[in-house]
This record gives structure tokens, C-alpha cells and sequence, in this order.
DNA sequence: TCTGGGGTCCTAGGACCC
DNA sequence: TCTGGGGTCCTAGGACCC
């Protein structure tokens, strides 16, 4: 019997929340809420009476804005609340939940912190985010098996023994929790971490699809989304067990060619998508929703200075990468929240701000500006590397150099 | 009490070229 | 007078993900 590919998925428990509990250890076993901008950072407090320094936490009861919640700990959750849920409507239903500013510099330290902890153990990871990766254990099990005689039988015993050092070495270097999913293809691994969370570790076989994953909704499959599922409702399906036993090419006539084969395939645990290592980044942007909705016309100064420092963001998030890209675009959400984008390509790859700005400002003029607008952001997309270019070209070119 | 910010991928139509 | 077929690039919108 070959072995089978093994596919780990490792996404870190509620890991927002959970690097601000190492740093606000206090907060432990609280409703705690991740959302919304500095202003909402702990202050200190003097305690009358003892003259101790405390800190002071905001609470979700009284916010006001647009913010919405990023993470929540699994004892916000318990109320009711949950990630992109509006702060507003979160204070609702938990108005003593504590609130924290996001603070992606320091998510973005942990996050090298553990994919650095996992890389030393097994090198094949795939970066899907701050905080999950899919891991390639295949070559690692394989190499464990050498000796034994039932490698088929043995491997997913080998796997789970790498798992549980993958997820110790991820608590040594960051103090945090995570849940892995094990499986023969990053689908099966993608659902089944989240069978057992937090700090889980599940094995999804082949054997155990029927069980274990076409009881569940067709939303826990990575790719329906709200629309799909919502259209395979109203169709008659809602587990991926009947999405399973539905005609492929009934399937098609109602999601087309594409989607209709990829929806058939998916609900019998196929997928052959490897484990991708590396991949260069195709667009950067910045964008911003305005705490009011601004009129072109009336609040034109203060757009025009945030449409500035949007570009000069992006810009400086191209330098610091080292990429250049030739099509400029903007995005405009008005009062409605109907969103529009325009762009245009250049002749040449861009990366400073004055560039950038100008062929921005030519987007901007084919858009009607009649409503309010809500939110406003610039985007530079079909990237080169600028100085990688050298490295990429005899990359791609050493194949059929001459010698 | 409306709904963040940073991405990727797909589709579809039109321009343009051979 | 009527009207090829394929390929690539560009643009706009939308679904989806973390």
C-alpha cells in the first residue's frame, strides 16, 4: 500500500487575543475582545486608597465607531460574539467584554515566532496568513517509516507523534496554544483543525471521511462562502454529505464548469493542491473607512490629504518589500457601501508615491462622486521585484540558458 | 447599531494582434 | 458584402480567505 501524503493544517487558537493575554496576563478567563484603533489601548490608574498603579481596560459598552472585532477569547465567544462582528453590535450582547486595540507588529513578531519553531522541524510550510500554515510532513514520516514493515498503517502514528513536537516546539518559542489538523491533502487538514479547538490535534483519513467530515455544513469547506452556501440552501443542500451524493453535472448547469467540479470534488475529500513554500506577492494596498462619510465636494481637503498619505503608505510598503508594480487603482466605498474600483496600467513598474498618487488621481476622476463616501484605498498591483529581478530572470531562464 | 483591512483568484467583455 | 479563430492584455466586479 503507497503511502499517502500527509498534510498538516496548524492555526493558532484565537491568536490575537491570546498574544495580548502574555502581555496582559490579568485578562485571563475574561471575555476579551480584539478591534478597533489605539484610542482604546489600556491607561494606568492610581488606586486611591493603596496608591498602587493599575491598568484601566475599556469596555465593549459604550463603543462607538465602526470598528469590528478581529479575534475574540473563547470566553467572549461563549457570549455570543464573534471575528467581524461590529463592535457596536458586540457591546450589545457583551457590554462588559473587555476591548483592545489590534497591534499587528507585535501578532506579526509571534507569527515569525512560531513559523520559525515549526520551519526547524519540518521545513515544507506554507504561509496562509499571521496565523495558520499548512506543513508538508510527507518526507519527515517517510523518513521516520524506514524501518517499519507497515509504513501504510504506521504513518498516521508517525504523523501524530511530529504533530505533538510541532505543536510543544510552537508553545516553547511563543507561550501559545494551536490546533493541528492531519490529513492526506490540505482540505481534509483545513477542516479537521478545526474539529478540536483549542489546542487540538486531529486525523482525518480517507477511512474516516464518510464519519467524520460529510456530516458537517458545506461552509466548513475552505471556499464556500456565504453566497454558495446560501445558493446550495436553497437547492436542498446543506451538509457536505449531500453535496457528496449531488450529480456533478447538476452541479455544473447551477455553479458552472469551474466551481460546480471543484464543489463535487471537495465534498468527497479530493484535493490535490500541494504545499507551496514560496510565492511573490502580486498587489500591496492601503485602505482606510472614515469615522464619517466624507463628500467629495465639502470634505475635498481632507480627502485629498488622506488619498496622499495613502499612497505615500503604499509606497513605502513597496520600497520596504522591494517591488515596483504598473497598475495604479483606488477603491471607493460610498454611504451605501456599494463599492467601486477603477485602475490603470502604465507604461513601466512605479514604487514612489508622486508617481503612484498621479495616476491614482486619474482614477479617481472617472467615478461619479455624487454620494458620501465611506471608504477610500489605492492599490498597486502587477508587480516586479526590483532588485530580485536578477535572481528571478537566471531562475527562470537556467532552464534553457545555453551552457 | 450596519458591515475593517490586506490579500488572492476567477469571470467576462472588449481591444488589439496575427 | 459578410464576417475566421486564437491569444494576450486590460479593466471591473465579486467571492472568498485570514
Amino acid at each position: 500500500m503507497p503511502l499517502p501524503r500527509v498534510i498538516a493544517h496548524l492555526d493558532m487558537d484565537a491568536f490575537y487575543a491570546s498574544v495580548e493575554l502574555l502581555r496582559y496576563p490579568e485578562l485571563r478567563g475574561l471575555p476579551v475582545v480584539i478591534g478597533g484603533g489605539a484610542r482604546h489601548a489600556p491607561t494606568w490608574e492610581v488606586d486611591a486608597a493603596s496608591g498602587e498603579r493599575r491598568r484601566r481596560f475599556a469596555r465593549l459598552a459604550g463603543y462607538s465607531g465602526r470598528g469590528v472585532i478581529t479575534t475574540a477569547t473563547y470566553e467572549a465567544r461563549a457570549l455570543g460574539v464573534n471575528s467581524a462582528m461590529g463592535l457596536m453590535r458586540a457591546a450589545q450582547k457583551a457590554p462588559e467584554a473587555i476591548l483592545l486595540p489590534t497591534d499587528f507588529d507585535t501578532y506579526r513578531r509571534y507569527s515569525r515566532l512560531f513559523k520559525a519553531a515549526v520551519r526547524e522541524i519540518a521545513p515544507l510550510v506554507e504561509d496562509r496568513g499571521i496565523d495558520e500554515i499548512y506543513i508538508d510532513l510527507t518526507p519527515l514520516v517517510a523518513a521516520r517509516l524506514d524501518e517499519a514493515s507497515d509504513a501504510a498503517a504506521e504513518a498516521w502514528w508517525c504523523a501524530r507523534e511530529v504533530a505533538r513536537e510541532i505543536k510543544q516546539a510552537v508553545r516553547q518559542a511563543t507561550g501559545l496554544s494551536c490546533s493541528i489538523g492531519l490529513a492526506p491533502n490540505k482540505l481534509l487538514a483545513k477542516i479537521a483543525s478545526e474539529l478540536d479547538k483549542p489546542d487540538g490535534l486531529t486525523v482525518i483519513t480517507a477511512a474516516d471521511i464518510a464519519t467524520r467530515i460529510w456530516p458537517l455544513p458545506v461552509r466548513r469547506i475552505n471556499g464556500v462562502g456565504p453566497k454558495a452556501a446560501a445558493k446550495l440552501a436553497q437547492l436542498g443542500i446543506a451538509t457536505i454529505g449531500e453535496l457528496a451524493a449531488a450529480e456533478p453535472a447538476w452541479l455544473v448547469t447551477h455553479f458552472g464548469a469551474s466551481y460546480g467540479a471543484w464543489l463535487h470534488a471537495s465534498a468527497r475529500g479530493r484535493d490535490e493542491r500541494p504545499v507551496v513554500t514560496h510565492s511573490e506577492p502580486k498587489s500591496v494596498s492601503r485602505e482606510i473607512t472614515f469615522e464619517r462619510d466624507l463628500h467629495a465636494r465639502r470634505d475635498r481637503e481632507a480627502l485629498a490629504a488622506i488619498f496622499t498619505a495613502l499612497c505615500e503608505r503604499v509606497a513605502a510598503d513597496l520600497r520596504r518589500k522591494r517591488y515596483a508594480g504598473r497598475t495604479i487603482g483606488v477603491k471607493l466605498r460610498f454611504e451605501d457601501f456599494r463599492t467601486v474600483t477603477r485602475d490603470t496600467t502604465l507604461p513601466a513598474p512605479v514604487d514612489d508615491a508622486a508617481a503612484i498618487r498621479r495616476a491614482a488621481g486619474q482614477c479617481v476622476k472617472r467615478i461619479d462622486l455624487s454620494r458620501r463616501i465611506r471608504l477610500l484605498g489605492v492599490r498597486v498591483g502587477g508587480l516586479v521585484s526590483v532588485d530580485g529581478d536578477a535572481a528571478k530572470s537566471a531562475h527562470g531562464g537556467a532552464l534553457f540558458a545555453p551552457p
